[in-house]
DNA sequence: TGTCGTCTGTACTCCATCGGACATAGTGGA
DNA sequence: TCCACTATGTCCGATGGAGTACAGACGACA
């Protein structure tokens, strides 16, 4: 809700992947209009069903796109951290969608007005690009998590998850408590609880409170299923198809 | 795989309802690239990882997108009729993607070359609006399945399943086996087996060796869960946006 | 330093679904 | 007309996870 200015506004934007691949010129021309945030979670980004005010370029945390029950169920269906956006609705043209999206592991990163990003995606410069293909790894995402959801085990879950969560963070204890991450991934958290106190004494992971790390990434990959794999290698790729199609225009 | 030619190709474009939306002149310039199809179950559009080669407006039967495991598993991710096209990636300009699309209840519609999609793409008409539009319906189709997954239950998923289905086909029965949809929605084939007997002991539906009609929509709808719902209503204000903005052009 | 609130561990019952096996019934072809 | 094949019905033990309840443990704050 409140964007906290305590600490001096001093983010890089290219530690965000979509604005480090823009050009200099389009970069400096979007720059003014950036602005720096730094957010607790769960701050809400995006109401479910109400326009999007504002999009936001992550340097570190992590943003997740909510699906809503008629019952007020909630399932986590996509993370977005610095390698993307949030806000594909601006650029789908319709400005708003029934998913809510929230931060889910407390982040930086920066915001630009909805009207802004479509403008600028008007000028049809490489932005417009670059969101097509995130929107393919959201996508892609998304397809994934239905099927792992669907037949994948509670435990192989939750080792997918903090690993992609780590990918997207910059220092070691990120914070997050099982509460919520059970939530999340759509479980009950004492289920969760028995698979963290598995990881926990396989030496896997370290938690106290709601800050985690994860101290052996191999291990966790061993435990969580292929999705991560699949997922990031379709990211692998597309990040591939940008270098070679657009740095060149 | 094979395109049956045994009927006459007899089949109004405007059926599809992205064709339909199209101006006059958008139409008739496409229209030369459209090829009518009628596919069977359950032939292959899009292999994964693989470039796709056409991309598919039905006007009636289904397509689905079906997610893959490393161990082979698979579950339907999102269905595409005659609301909608298959390719989403020719648009998302990345041409291919980890997920298969298959028939999954047989097919009547028309096909054009991935490549011609692009080049059409690149004049700017209605068509991209509409398949950005599209795009984000797809997008909460997936979004809101996740959820569906993850907490919903097996029969309430089967009947959201046939409604779905049933909005778009033509004609009452339609071809599915058991043996399929229990694989679509990732589950076994005797769990489903029961509800689906239920539903015919309701008088919800009626079938008989892969022939599927549903004989009571109403009752369905208050068996099946709300994330028809939802999915509907989305759709539904995407089409209102759609003829505010894009008509007047 | 004590207290309260939040976060985590644990135990237990119940249920949906899994995963496999086998029986039955339509259907098309020989 | 019979056979073979496919689609559907049914059963059953095993199990992951839902739900719920309660206890312990760590930290923040007074």
């Amino acid at each position: 809700m409140s964007t906290e200015r305590d600490r001096p506004p001093d983010l890089d934007p290219r530690e965000n992947h979509l604005l480090a691949a823009l050009s200099d010129r389009e970069l400096s021309r979007i720059g003014p209009s950036l602005e720096q945030v730094r957010l607790p979670r769960p701050t809400e980004l995006e109401g479910a069903n109400e326009p999007v005010e504002f999009v936001y370029f992550p340097t570190s945390g992590v943003a997740s796109i909510v699906s809503i029950d008629e019952g007020g169920e909630t399932v986590d269906t996509a993370m977005i951290g610095r390698e993307g956006m949030t806000g594909l609705s601006v650029f789908l043209g319709t400005g708003q969608s029934p998913m809510r999206t929230i931060v889910q592991v407390p982040l930086t990163g920066l915001r630009m007005r909805a009207a802004v990003l479509s403008d600028e995606l008007e000028r049809g410069g490489t932005l417009r690009a670059l969101l097509q293909r995130h929107t393919q790894v959201v996508m892609v995402t998304m397809a994934q998590l239905i099927l792992c959801n669907r037949i994948h085990l509670l435990d192989q879950r939750a080792a997918r998850w903090l690993l992609q969560v780590d990918e997207r963070v910059e220092e070691a204890p990120f914070s997050v408590t099982q509460d919520f991450l059970a939530q999340m991934i759509g479980v009950q958290r004492p289920a969760l609880s028995v698979a963290m106190r598995q990881f926990k004494a396989a030496g896997l992971v370290k938690y106290s409170r709601g800050q985690i790390s994860i101290a052996d990434r191999g291990g966790l990959l061993a435990r969580s299923c292929g999705c991560i794999r699949i997922i990031a290698s379709e990211a692998g790729r597309l990040r591939g198809t940008l270098k070679r199609e657009d740095t060149g225009r």
